[in-house]
DNA sequence: CGACTTTGACCGGCGC
DNA sequence: GCGCCGGTCAAAGTCG
């Protein structure tokens, strides 16, 4: 691909992304799969079928944005108010002024880093989804190595983090249960990934993947 | 033996 | 200033 087309094709999934900055499901979701274009521009994989929610952020909202971000254990309770009507600022809406959840939910540590390494502080572009499974780390098609486990407040699951195996990738995904319903697993992915599934599978001409299979 | 997981320590932002 | 909290690190353990 030349630079030119590199570039464009940037252009074009930077503002297929900032028109997804809020995403809403105004119907159930069974309007699933969500809009190809928005996994395209993750580049990953959509989700299972089993799909239940769908969550998007985007990298334009800043910590002073807290209303964008998504609130982890907050999650229920809109779960419970408005199912099917989720936007990453109408969780924070539903929640009200309760601002540190945003921010909670990247972590201070993360936004260190993004402070040291670019002055600004943008945050890696997310992407959420709720899927009913019984295990917890879904195939997506890429490879992931767990690098922490932490029991969240309020939570009776541990959340698992996993990064991307994959050198120069350093898209990661938290892994959490829902306390509610253990049976809902949330995954949420923060970044985007520079190389395909296939790179790191050996046998990239067999997809075994199950989520390959919607491509 | 390399790749991966586990797990306690550590860090820094935030609220009080 | 202090304690809480979520995220990350890294050494030790495990597995194939």
């Amino acid at each position: 691909m030349s630079q030119q087309a590199m570039l464009n094709q940037e252009l074009f999934e930077e503002k297929e992304m900032s028109q997804m900055g809020f995403f809403t499901f105004p119907q159930t979701l069974t309007s699933y799969p969500p809009p190809f274009g928005c996994l395209k521009a993750f580049n990953i994989a959509p989700p299972p079928a089993n799909l239940t929610e769908t969550l998007f952020s985007h990298p334009k909202h800043r910590e002073e944005d807290s209303a964008s971000d998504f609130a982890g254990p907050q999650l229920l309770s809109l779960h419970s108010s408005t199912p099917n009507l989720w936007a990453w600022g109408e969780v924070n809406e539903c929640l009200g002024t309760k601002k540190s959840s945003g921010d909670d939910h990247l972590g201070v540590s993360a936004m260190k880093m993004k402070r040291i390494k670019g002055r600004r502080k943008v945050r890696e572009p997310r992407f959420c989804f709720k899927t009913m499974s019984d295990v917890d780390v879904l195939d997506d098609g890429y490879k992931w190595r767990k690098y922490g486990q932490k029991v969240v407040k309020n939570t009776q699951h541990p959340r698992s983090y996993y990064r991307c195996t994959q050198d120069n990738c350093r898209v990661k995904k938290r892994v959490e249960r829902l306390a509610e319903d253990p049976r809902m697993v949330i995954t949420t992915y923060e970044g985007r990934h520079a190389h395909s599934p296939a790179q790191d599978s050996e046998d990239s001409h067999h997809p075994h993947s199950h989520l390959n299979n919607f491509f």
